[in-house]
DNA sequence: TTGTACGCGTTATCAA
DNA sequence: TTGATAACGCGTACAA
């Protein structure tokens, strides 16, 4: 079928099936005009050596690559998997490969990652990632690669953004709360260095409380499964009630099985909210209540938003997802939607 | 195609610092020998200009794109993204970057996507996919594509192969199931095309049975959480007990809340184990007993396997993990270790 | 130390 | 309908 040897070129092709190497290339993008049998002869010859053309060269040549670069935290998050599983979709059906550029917690790798995305000649870029602001992307646009950003509001010619919005959902959770008569404490878990949708939450948290005129808490915790459960296992030894708001469902499972772990009632006793909820909402028991967006819907539009861009037709530069509450058996008083988590 | 503004060349840049574009390029590279005041009038220019070197002529002049083609099933799974994970880690540390070829259920779509990866000049790949065989992954590695290849038996020159192991591990546990008098009838969940590590595990279970001369049953469900639950809600109205293996934590995740939410216990009445277990396998209650591979490390490994190959030292072409029973307490005579999920 | 010229594998524009 | 030939942006022997 084909020599381990150097790649096949177009050059070797035009020479075996006897004909110039445009001919050729009219072949394979099926552009201008061919003779059938030239045609033919051309494609066997194709088949036989099994050549593949270099989509390199041919994106050098034409100045599109059909590769579209994504930087994501390389956090192990559902959510975010699912953020890349809603992209990955629109971008097959679309003819897009995706180029990924995995970012740590640090802002200097961050910015090492868009001098990646503008090197690698991609045709835009999808960008996901708490560490960069507007100057950053306004840069990578400045180089002409249509970007869309999840989660930062930037506007510009090249630009479409997707907003996330809890605000609404949150606040009206926390005064529905004390308007049904809620008398646990509200508890905040601070998680350092989470993002700014979670600091955001908590900046709102603190001053719907304080609007108000109730007391409440803020604790650190750490970003893990693990070792937030033993953390509020020793903290429901002294601690017996509480309405705890965390960052995401394994935080909320941990302090959920915490605290039936230590002999407490959920939701009587302790009541528990998980702001980035997922489908894993769902197996525990009793059942989180959670704020949902379907993040899978947002990669999903991201990438669409990212096509008409490409095309020159995005006419709204700017989404915004609302946060649904989904009701489950670890809160009382909430009343919200069924999410379909298929 | 509409003419975009250009791309700053390394030609202008050359021309802007008045020097040839050869010295220009010998900055960027840090090769050979430029004069300390040229190299700084080059950076200043660089600089200045913003000039960022087109990693598409790169790789076509050197023949190396530092990029690596990752081939994965789109089906948003928490292991799927571990191993993916694991890949990032490596392949950023090595400086390289992913471009991700999603595929679906389609055997066709596999193959096209196998196309792909040959075409677009990666230089590695790393395929994750049940579509694809031997056959499949030989082209590949024959267009000179280093490769390696996830949960399929693969040997040769260019390959490197990571298999599971979870024959020892489930044989041993059915069997110790039953030699400590276990007498709830074993049920395998079976999903219709979920991949040849959950058939072979079928076949194994279905063999094992066999051999001790025990009955069994083999029940059909679907790969959602939801679905199964409703089934399994159903199942339990007539069926009051049974021994549940099923394909992952979301699956066994259902029949145990559907067991529980009948009023049935767990684990008296009915035993829940999950083959391929994640980390929310530890959020549910009773915690589930699972097999598990520390899939984010066989990413890793992966990754790590494939740089090897790509250097001409990979000395082992094949590597095996083992399944671990991580012992919950969906379950009641498995003995295993503790997994710490971090 | 620096510059010239050619190659990498295509596409695209002309003539023929 | 075909075939030279010039881009595309860069690396690199080789020469100066």
């Amino acid at each position: 079928m084909k020599n381990e040897k150097d790649r096949v070129t177009i050059y070797q092709v035009a020479k075996a099936a006897g004909v110039s190497l445009a001919t050729v290339s009219r072949v394979i993008n099926k552009q201008g005009s061919v003779t059938p049998e030239t045609r033919k002869k051309v494609e066997d010859t194709i088949a036989r050596l099994g050549y593949k053309p270099s989509g390199l060269a041919q994106a050098l040549a034409t100045n599109r690559s059909t590769n579209i670069g994504v930087v994501i935290p390389s956090a192990n998050y559902v959510y975010i998997s699912n953020v890349l599983n809603g992209i990955t979709e629109v971008a097959r059906e679309k003819g897009y490969s995706l180029t990924l550029f995995a970012t740590t917690h640090s802002r200097e790798e961050a910015i090492t990652m868009i001098e990646k995305v503008i090197s690698s000649h991609v045709d835009g870029a999808i960008i996901f990632d708490d560490q960069l602001d507007a100057g950053d992307i306004s840069k990578i646009a400045s180089y002409n690669v249509p970007t869309v950003v999840i989660d930062e509001k930037v506007t510009g010619e090249k630009i479409g953004c997707i907003m996330f919005n809890f605000d609404t959902t949150l606040a009206n959770c926390i005064k529905l709360y004390y308007s049904r008569g809620g008398t646990k404490k509200m508890v905040f878990l601070h998680v350092h260095n989470a993002g700014r949708l979670l600091s955001h939450a908590e900046k709102l948290f603190i001053k719907t409380h304080n609007e108000l005129g109730k007391e409440y808490n803020v604790i650190n915790c750490d970003d893990s499964y693990a070792r937030t459960y033993a953390q509020f296992l020793e903290y429901f030894k002294t601690n017996r009630s509480g309405f705890f708001i965390c960052y995401r469902d394994s935080i909320a499972a941990a302090v959920m099985n915490a605290a039936t772990d230590s002999g407490l009632s959920v939701p009587a006793d302790v009541e528990v909210l998980s702001l980035v909820g997922t489908k894993y909402a769902r197996i525990t028991r009793p059942a989180l209540t959670c704020f949902n967006i379907d993040l899978n819907e947002v990669g999903k539009r991201a990438m669409w938003m990212l096509t008409d861009l490409l095309n020159g037709d995005l006419v709204e530069h700017s989404a915004r997802f609302d946060a649904i509450l989904s009701r489950g058996d670890s809160t009382i008083n909430m009343s919200g939607n069924d999410v379909d988590y298929h």
